[in-house]
DNA sequence: ACGCGGCAGGAGCACTGCTCTTCTTCCCTG
DNA sequence: CAGGGAAGAAGAGCAGTGCTCCTGCCGCGT
């Protein structure tokens, strides 16, 4: 705290003082460990001990930079929602502007090649929670972008002309509420409705992903990839986007 | 084997020999054991000593009923898949047989409520697999008999007149082969297309259960069942039910 | 220069799944 | 109807887990 105002001569207000240092050098080694345990036995395999052994270490000392297994577990929750969405955000970029579906057809993609190459880590975050976890503001910001991109798009599709078509159903009041006041802080372009219908086609997406995943669509298709394209381009579709 | 043939006398060919009856006994109270330890800890806090110390035995005697830990939950895997598909097809049954979108919402509605009644057994279906479960016969009949509801009540909209529109766009070579033979055993009165569009509903039921569950709609609104009862019916009215 | 606080190591507790070995009890068969 | 074999139950034990406490070491700021 109110440190660097003090101090006169060159000494700099950012100073990781060294052990800091090597603590945050640490802390990501630690993580980067764990990261590795469970892309390997899953998050029921992933030990502090097996860690901490890997990295020559005790188990006790494992508890000075997490105070616990799940918290452990949560840091690379943070992470993975960070990561995913950096990688769906670069891939939204990468598209064409002018093309709506082109970048709906990225976005869901790219989450979907994420999560195949990531299994553990996507099964994480939209599997189910892990007992101890409760979402912190840390987590939630990190887990929104996706969603964010999508209501971006979405409304990129109304400035044009196009989007979802209204149809006519009224919203509970409770629910009309909850909405509106979403919308103001993250899609004033869009009406409730069409807010809803983005969020449906975000469950659309991650259930399409878990069901893959998870083996619930075995006896339906082999190519899940194609099919994968075919459902998301009618969401996108039904989205207005196309 | 080939037993009852020899006998003579009364001897009843189905006699379940008394030291077997007792072995079914034992391992239904141990289901039954297990099934509320679930449901108070998660798949994670179940644990086979547990349940042995409640039952007055030791834990070595329990793998003479079941193998493994593992073994023991896909047994409760099988039994929820099969006490969900009986508490969904029995609404559906009490459901008005004209009214199809009150047959819909009676699906999803008695879905969700065993969902919300039951999370853990829930998520053992729907969520995160468990690390050393595989899906076996046994419960993919189960697993099928919601989904095969859904099927039945698109069929009655297209006898109907009614059922999914088509939106024209071609479907995958190979996706289309799978939904044909998939098709030709359980829905022979769908096209390709519109048994697809029954699959991405039920994408959609669980999707936004899991969402709910799980607690990705916090930010979206708080009255989760109208929100649930609004997208449904959205969903239902997109099958051609209302 | 010194003392405090962060840090690693080790021992230990209570728990887990699972195996093996011993002993009892029931059931089928000769 | 008697005996042998199988099913069952119990106990000890192994390797592993999360987590806590206690003991020192060593770098950092005063």
């Amino acid at each position: 705290m109110a440190r660097g105002a003090r101090g006169m001569h060159s000494e700099r207000v950012i100073q990781p003082s060294a052990r800091a240092r090597v603590r945050d050098e640490l802390t990501r080694e630690i993580k980067e460990t764990a990261r590795r345990q469970l892309a390997a036995d899953g998050s029921a395999g992933l030990s502090l001990r097996a860690v901490a052994r890997e990295l020559g270490m005790v188990s006790s000392a494992m508890y000075r930079y997490f105070p616990s297994r799940d918290d452990l577990l949560t840091a690379l929750i943070a992470d993975a929602h960070d990561e995913v969405g950096s990688v769906v955000e670069a891939a939204e970029a990468a598209a064409r502007r002018r093309s709506l579906l082109g970048r709906w057809l990225a976005v869901t993609g790219a989450t979907r090649t994420w999560a195949l190459a990531q299994p553990q880590q996507y099964a994480l975050l939209f599997g189910s929670p892990v007992p101890g976890y409760q979402p912190t503001d840390a987590t939630i910001g990190p887990a929104a972008r996706i969603p964010l991109l999508m209501i971006k798009l979405v409304s990129d599709a109304v400035a044009a002309g196009r989007g979802p078509v209204a149809d006519g159903r009224p919203i509970p009041r409770a629910v009309r509420a909850d909405l509106k006041s979403l919308r103001a802080s993250v899609a004033p372009e869009l009406t409730e409705q069409q807010l809803a219908h983005t969020v449906l086609a975000w469950t659309e997406l991650v259930g399409s992903i878990n069901f893959e995943l998870f083996g619930h669509l075995k006896a339906v298709t082999s190519d899940y990839q194609s099919y994968f394209d075919y459902q998301m381009q009618g969401v996108g579709q039904r989205l207005g986007l196309a």
